[in-house]
RNA sequence: CGGGGUGUAGCGUAGCCCGGUAUCGCGCCUGGUUUGGGACCAGGAGGUCGUAGGUUCGAAUCCUGCCACCCCGACCA
């Protein structure tokens, strides 16, 4: 194995596969587009989900959990939804095997156990948990229900990419239902808002928020909300959606609620889901030619301590003064491994480190000692310095919040020099090629133009600004008048 | 599903055109010297060459089928 990463400049994509599979993230599985998500990534999965299920909580969700499979029956129930997945659905048809008579030692399918309605494999849950809701709900009373699930979900992808498009997949989604078509708006842009402020507080991602276009809206949305950040070879990235549905689903599954007029209406529904896309998202957003860069609010190891000695002696003395700072910063709740294996020597745990993206590194060795400093190392900006070890933990707590500040400006400094306002199409296509990000052009808002410009140069529609300005031009394309910009980019 | 490519030790590979039982590096094991940026020396273990068949005295190598994976498209969180 080589030592040192192929160059994100010169392969981006053999950049990020051979970082994953170097990072002990993840690995492809020998199941069909699946992904084994090993203990280091599945440990940034657990920082995800505990920060995102608190902001869950705080803003009055619950979870629950509703079943894998969905028969056919319900799936086909909401039109627009069903046909949106139809394509990549696995399906149940069969629940038995048994011996192969022509082959010994060979499974055969039963044909005697065919299903009577074929199972499908949720490829997202709006059908069972809304055929479930509709016995949940009557009354105003019971509104607004607030839940979210954490779950697997299954879409067979033609193919598929580590982290970014597996067959199977982690999520969370959150499934709501209102008596008002306002307070379900409300719900959905408040959940757009908790996923932004979750990229750019934890993962240290800016995004933009903003609205999908009819082509790219969820099937049995309404409308579609995302957050769209930007990744380091200029490709835009879908980072999660927040759904309005209007009362679509409701009267798929025949959900009414009795008001307190007496009256019977359906209820209006939201969803909204992030997924294990995120750790792809975060690889992609910071990491360098050396490895991963984690932001220290999802890093599962935020502080590494590497001891340097000679003798056994000296092992036991700086093993002493690292167990003592170690345990002053697990007061401050920070994450800390002190390396003590002699199986390995200190440069190799310094590269080791690095390459898993581990924030803050201290040394301490005989020297050290001698002068009552430590060395310490941020993984962000590759500084070296020697601090007085009196009162490090302070120093150490402090750095892991100005590493996370600088990971965060950095990547939005990014996202500005690869955010460019063009106003022709040949202006368009020639930044498209040269630098690719975020490009902000006129749009005369019709379908038609929208997939022109996808089949001529890859470029769709990312989404529709929260922020955007209103301004008057004409359509890059068709020069057809436009009253704002929308943000075009090549995608994952 | 189209177009291209690759399957040889845990990983990465040479050998294949021109058939003679497999090369090198990393990793692993043992011993010793090392330890402030991926240590060094010596010794050692590990392979039915993706799979099934064919040609041949003899197949990693030639022929045929199958399978798997990767890359590029269409599809998508």
């Amino acid at each position: 194995m080589s030592k040192s990463l192929p160059k994100r400049s010169e392969n981006y994509s053999e950049w990020y596969n051979e970082l994953v599979k170097r990072t002990d993230l993840a690995e492809n599985s020998s199941v069909r587009g699946c992904m084994v998500i090993k203990p280091y990534g599945y440990s940034i999965w657990e920082k995800m989900q505990a920060a995102l299920d608190k902001m869950f909580k705080d803003t009055g969700h619950t979870n629950a959990y509703f079943p894998l499979f969905v028969p056919k029956s319900l799936f086909e129930a909401e039109e627009k939804n069903a046909e949106g997945f139809a394509k990549e659905c696995a399906v149940v048809t069969h629940y038995r095997l048994k011996l192969n008579p022509d082959k010994k030692g060979a499974l055969m399918v039963d044909p005697d156990s065919k299903l009577e309605e074929e199972l499908i494999v949720r490829p997202t849950s709006e059908a069972v948990i809304w055929s479930t809701y509709k016995n949940w709900i009557q009354s105003y009373r019971d509104l607004p229900l607030l839940i979210n699930q954490w779950a697997n979900v299954v879409r067979w992808e033609m193919r598929t990419r580590l982290f970014l498009r597996t067959t199977e997949f982690l999520w969370q989604e959150g499934h709501t239902a209102h008596a008002t078509a306002q307070e379900a708006i409300a719900e959905t842009e408040q959940m757009l808002d908790v996923y932004a402020t979750f990229a750019e507080q934890f993962m240290g991602m800016p995004v933009i928020r903003g609205k999908k276009t009819a082509n790219e809206r969820f099937a049995g949305a309404e409308e579609t909300y995302c957050i769209e950040a930007l990744m380091q070879d200029g490709k835009a990235l879908q980072a999660g959606t927040s759904h309005f549905l209007g009362q679509n689903f409701a009267k798929a599954f025949d959900v009414k609620f009795a008001d307190k007029t007496q009256k019977l209406d359906y209820v209006w529904g939201t969803s909204w889901g992030v997924s294990t896309r995120l750790i792809g998202a975060l690889i992609m957003a910071h990491s360098d030619d050396e490895g991963l860069v984690l932001p220290p609010k999802l890093a599962p190891i935020q502080v590494v301590i590497v001891p340097i000695y000679k003798t056994d002696e000296e092992l036991a003395q700086v093993s002493e003064v690292a167990n003592r700072i170690k345990k002053g910063l697990q007061a401050k709740n920070i994450s800390v491994k002190f390396d003590d294996r002699d199986t390995y020597k200190p440069g190799w745990k310094f590269a080791e480190y690095e390459l898993k993206g581990v924030p803050v590194r201290i040394a301490i060795g005989p020297k050290d000692l001698a002068n009552g400093t430590v060395e310490v190392a941020r993984r962000d900006t590759k500084e070296k310095m020697v601090l007085a070890m009196d009162g490090i933990e302070q120093k150490v707590d402090d750095l892991l919040n100005a590493i996370q500040e600088n990971i965060y400006q950095k990547a939005l400094k990014f996202k500005a020099e690869n955010t460019t306002h063009v106003n022709s199409y040949a202006e368009f296509k020639e930044v498209l090629d040269s630098k690719g990000g975020f490009i902000l052009a006129h749009w005369d808002g019709s379908s038609e133009t929208e997939d022109k410009i996808k089949d001529e140069t890859k470029a769709t529609i990312r989404c529709i600004a929260l922020d955007a300005e209103e301004e008057d031009g004409i359509c890059i394309y068709s020069g057809k008048p436009s009253k704002q910009r929308a943000v075009f980019a090549r995608n994952y």
